[in-house]
DNA sequence: GACGGGACTTGATTCTGGTCAAGTGGGTTC
DNA sequence: GAACCCACTTGACCAGAATCAAGTCCCGTC
């Protein structure tokens, strides 16, 4: 990763190239299969990460060892910056490949440092924040306010939106499943129900949108 | 609400005096009987809030306007400063006050103009903010990893950790039992079983927690 | 090409919690 | 004190999704 490759990453377009070295000494990359395990909920955090490739969930256990994926990250995206603010500064999550994987990690102290002098990081790393909690109070009332269908249907849309109505998912559908907090052999009966509606076509991992409108009404009642 | 008061609340803590005059040249007091909407979610956000007294839910409404509450803010606590960093400046949920509240209105502008001079306000903030993403993680996986009777009986335990194993409600039954995501029914069926086994006592908005120890080894199974 | 394993699908059954409806009790108003 | 309202409780019933159990499909290896 050259220092190019960092000033690329929104979080830093507000250094100096000094302060973006300082960014770069604190940095190494790392290589995973899938399925291996980065960090596990509760362990002391030193780094924050980059997915430069593949795909990593982030889930919550239950003491019975249930597990809940949060969410599911892609290529180009930071997590685990919030743990940086925390009290006690330990993952809240843990942090698994599902795909093989190439990951950047960052050290806390250089970015911590550099707060100090930037107040543009600061808000960066603000903002960043409060779309994270956009984000779960979204999952929040999707979970208590629709039904597992409506879940899938808006999760579908979203997805579609930028690949012309073909949505290929990166994960397997358990990971999805998960993320939307149903069973596997639900989030299948679903897909098969709209299927013989004839709203969607699925073929393999790739799930064909074929009437929009339709889904979005499905939304409605 | 004196300079002095404004010290003492954590955010502000390391202000100086000139800075601290100036958060509170844009403040002001509202009081609210019980009921009153704050604001909206959509409204355009203008301030964040500090409950001097009494209660404030916040929640989230569907479209068919089934409400979920997300959090309910008692004396001492700030709410909203999140807002100050969203992309758009918009409330994400309905502030509605829930017994007679007086609050305290902060703008905006004062506090991140001090952003910029005091980073370790912008850490402050970065600290509360990712508090609120533990917390909602918490909510993520107890609503979607354990039942509701789960739910009542780990917030009992919390509630009553301070107060020798009493809880007393700040607020209706409903509103308890929406922020835990149940139907008031469901609520009230659970405390009724609980009570039958002995494990508590409820007299009106008062809750005995008789066998705490009972109480945790039914989080077990 | 047979075998094995994992992901996914489909079916039968169960159960938690939601919905609908009626009833209770306390507090306030006239 | 009668009427009313509202929060809460209790009961009967229902439904969405979980669970349990087979079965299918796909893809790798030997």
């Amino acid at each position: 990763m050259t220092l190019n490759d960092l000033r690329r990453i929104p979080l830093f377009e507000p250094l100096t190239s000094e302060q973006l070295a300082r960014i770069h000494t604190g940095l190494r990359e790392r290589r995973c299969e899938a399925g291996e395990r980065l960090f596990a909920q509760g362990d002391v955090a030193r780094h924050f990460f980059l997915v430069a490739d593949g795909s990593v969930k982030l889930s919550r256990l239950s003491r019975d060892g249930d597990e809940k994926v949060i969410e599911v990250i892609q290529a180009g995206q930071l997590f685990a910056e919030a743990v940086m603010f925390m009290d006690e500064r330990r993952y809240p999550v843990n942090a698994t490949t599902v795909t093989e994987t190439r990951l950047i990690l960052f050290e806390h102290a250089p970015l911590l440092g550099l707060l100090d002098e930037s107040p543009d990081v600061a808000l960066k790393l603000l903002g960043s924040l409060s779309r994270r909690i956009h984000g779960l109070l979204s999952q929040l009332d999707e979970l208590t306010l629709h039904n597992a269908t409506y879940r899938l249907i808006s999760y579908l849309l979203s997805e579609g939106r930028a690949t012309a109505g073909e949505v290929r998912l990166a994960v397997p559908k358990q990971v999805i499943a998960s993320r939307l907090s149903m069973q596997p052999e639900t989030l299948s009966r679903i897909l098969a129900r709209l299927r013989t509606r004839r709203l969607i076509e699925v073929q393999g991992d790739t799930i064909k949108l074929c009437d929009e409108r339709g889904l979005r009404a499905m939304l409605e009642s």
